[in-house]
DNA sequence: ACCATTTATATAACTCGTTATATAAATTCA
DNA sequence: TGAATTTATATAACGAGTTATATAAATGGT
């Protein structure tokens, strides 16, 4: 196995290492439901998810539960509606915002994933995560939330000031 | 703080809220190394680190040792070239090969951001992880070196016939 | 010596994130 | 009541990852 550079330089390149291993646990979540023949790209479902939990959205709201940017909500949202999976309407309260809604398929193919897909997925990623030392998604929660208390400038400034 | 839907769906989303939390942090970074006046996107400088390390690379290397696809460290090669920070020659024992080196000021911005400003940066991220219960560092390698040993769609059959 | 296969890299096309900006609609203020 | 400001979303352009494929060079087999 070739030297890994990212892992050797540690607190320095974690940021180039979480995407890294994003993309391959999303990746690898990909193949899964490819396997249940479900063309659904990974970084779509929480669309798909949040709108069954929630009900309909905003494309702001997605955004925000989603914690992308909005321009980025919209393209993808305008690609599930395109796949016939969201329905876009003009909220009638406020012509600017627009509601997104489940589909008759989407909610299928979401209720379909969450009776066969979703629990699977979910299973091999906690066994993956099994026998580590501490919940990996607690310290995950700790260090977004502690991300977005002081950010990492703050943090270096504190640092110094300490030394 | 708007609802948080990746966390809320735990495991079966921890490949996209890995990702995200990776770009929160190499934004982060980003803005520590903008304050020292290096314009270097945070996902470049493994490169330079990799090649003030080793000494000169392929490109092929380069991927493997960063862990990205090879295309991928082409163009970033490519754009570090174009900013005068890499050099590319072609290997004296196989015309296929480039080898890939730091130029002098590629060399002078690593010596001067490993003095002054990558320390900084370690110790910041290194303050983020503080106080979480269990090395952060170890359990990524952990899920990674999991990972490649059993990629998620073998544990879900596995967790299947376990039941 | 020649052809088939393999290897290394470049390019094309795509996805999915971002920031900047444009446009439309709503709100606020004088 | 009208203008200024704010808000919501769409679009443009960019970066950085991917896969697929093209091209060139090296290797291996007959």
């Amino acid at each position: 196995m070739p030297h890994d550079i990212v892992k050797d330089f540690g607190y320095l390149t974690l940021g180039t290492r979480l995407r890294r291993l994003g993309e391959m646990v999303q990746a690898n979540t990909q193949l899964i439901m490819q396997q249940h023949g479900i063309d659904l790209p990974a970084a779509h479902y929480p669309f798909l998810a949040a709108i069954d939990r929630n009900g309909p959205l905003t494309v702001g709201e997605l955004a925000d539960v989603i914690g992308i940017s909005q321009p980025g909500a919209t393209r993808t949202i305008g690609q599930l509606a395109e796949a016939g999976l969201l329905d876009l309407s003009v909220s009638d309260g406020d012509q600017r915002r627009k509601q997104v809604s489940l589909t008759k398929a989407g909610q299928d193919l979401v209720d379909y994933s969450t009776r066969e897909v979703w629990p699977g997925v979910e299973a091999a990623v906690r066994n993956l995560c099994t026998d580590l030392d501490g919940s990996f998604l607690d310290q995950l929660a700790s260090i977004e939330d502690g991300l977005k208390l002081r950010p990492l400038i703050e943090r270096m400034k504190e640092d110094k000031e300490t030394k």
